[in-house]
DNA sequence: GTCTATACCACGATAGAC
DNA sequence: GTCTATCGTGGTATAGAC
């Protein structure tokens, strides 16, 4: 579960050892990715700073697309683990009864504030870098993130549902979705609040405040109304 | 206001001609570029397709990003001049008293649906490279884009600032940044709908309904209560 | 098994002929 | 305006050294 359950572990035999240089590629190459995103960030960019050959890195990960994905699967797949391990230990602790929305989606942040906080600097990048990959068009990256998502989310929409039990499960499923898309343009951000206004200057790069905004926005969202075909003219009759 | 006042008029000595060089790079980039994403796509690709010559690209454009720029330019300058329109004319309608959440919201949609729906399936498909396009790390099109959105932005926020008396501003900025990613993901999307459930296929590229949903989900989150300090506790002290 | 040097083809861009 | 030729850089494959 650990990051260094996931690579490579340095040989027994070797004793402090500097990273060998698989290590050094992927170190290189989250930072240069974070910093540039993926297309702009050239495979010769990465080895040089990793200080190897360039072909180590195709020897090692087979292709820039499988690189990328190891930089990912590195930081995300531990922060799944938690984020379905924490809503576990809240419905165990809630016994029978289902968990608020607000309960449920603090379960979806503490681990990524976690992930930001560990490795500062570098964690909050990665966020950012998350973030983008989550609207990336790239397919390769689409069916990535669906595959590391997909236990995940089919733990959350069931929680949410139970949570909203009165909403039609379609509805469920695209509120998730929505909610989704707001954390993760929230985090990809920085740059794209810059159009919105103007912040006080400690709070646009304080991602716990930010989160703290976002979660009472979105479980407003979530415990709407269902909308009735009623009201259908009000929103899109016009025109 | 119309797609033909940006395009370049054809000349009125002309008869009956085909598209010009430019309009056939234009159209085929577009084509292109909503398919493959901005990288993905080639310009030897979109030349070849438009049947000109390479270098006829950066002749009439300049580079590849201002190609892309043209491309956006073209559909989205009209939908946002629609949109502000249209938000002028909810609050002459309105005299004195502030717009609703939901009307204001209905006044973003609209022109979208509008696009949309007038240039059957190429419309649609604007909307997606759209929505892919603000969560785009790349420098160029972020600033693009805050340039093209920075007036419309401005009033819209002032729109729900009157709309929402109670809430600093500051909160008011952050919940409008919530619903512009929100808006962008979804549509966006469609491939990320697939990792969180199977719908109807037919609703799922039906944008109508689809945004019928995320209206009601936003106007709920822009009217959340505004979350205390004393609240803090309850979503982030745990870990 | 690891690592290196090198070659290959596609890319965006541009200079210069027509 | 349009085209050809060419440049530098990109990802990738492979042969061979250790």
């Amino acid at each position: 579960m650990a990051i260094s359950a996931i690579q490579k572990p340095i040989r027994i035999s070797e004793v402090a050892v500097e990273a060998d240089t698989k290590s050094r590629i992927l170190d290189a190459a989250e930072e240069l990715f974070m910093e540039h995103g993926f297309e702009a960030t050239s495979l010769r960019l990465i080895t040089t700073a990793a200080a190897v050959n360039l072909a180590a890195a195709n020897y090692h990960f087979g292709s820039k697309e499988e690189l990328f994905q190891a930089v990912l699967t590195r930081r995300l797949d531990p922060m799944n683990q938690d984020r379905m391990q924490l809503l576990t230990n809240y419905e165990t602790a809630a016994g029978n009864k289902a968990l608020t929305c607000e309960v449920i989606i603090s379960a979806m942040f503490i681990p990524a504030l976690k992930l930001a906080r560990d490795h500062e600097q570098g964690g909050k990048n990665f966020l950012r870098l998350l973030g983008r990959a989550y609207a990336d068009p790239a397919p390769f990256i689409r069916e990535f993130l669906s595959n590391q998502y997909a236990e995940m989310i089919a733990r959350y929409r069931a929680a949410f549902a139970r949570a909203l039990p009165h909403l039609p499960r379609e509805e469920v499923s695209w509120r998730l979705h929505f909610v989704m898309g707001a954390l993760s343009y929230t985090l990809a951000g920085t740059d794209a609040l810059k159009m919105i206004a103007q912040f006080h200057p400690e709070e646009v790069n304080n991602d716990e405040l930010l989160l703290k905004r976002l979660a009472p926005f979105l479980a407003a969202g979530l415990r709407a109304p269902l909308a009735q075909a009623s009201d259908a003219h009000q929103w899109f009759q016009e025109t």
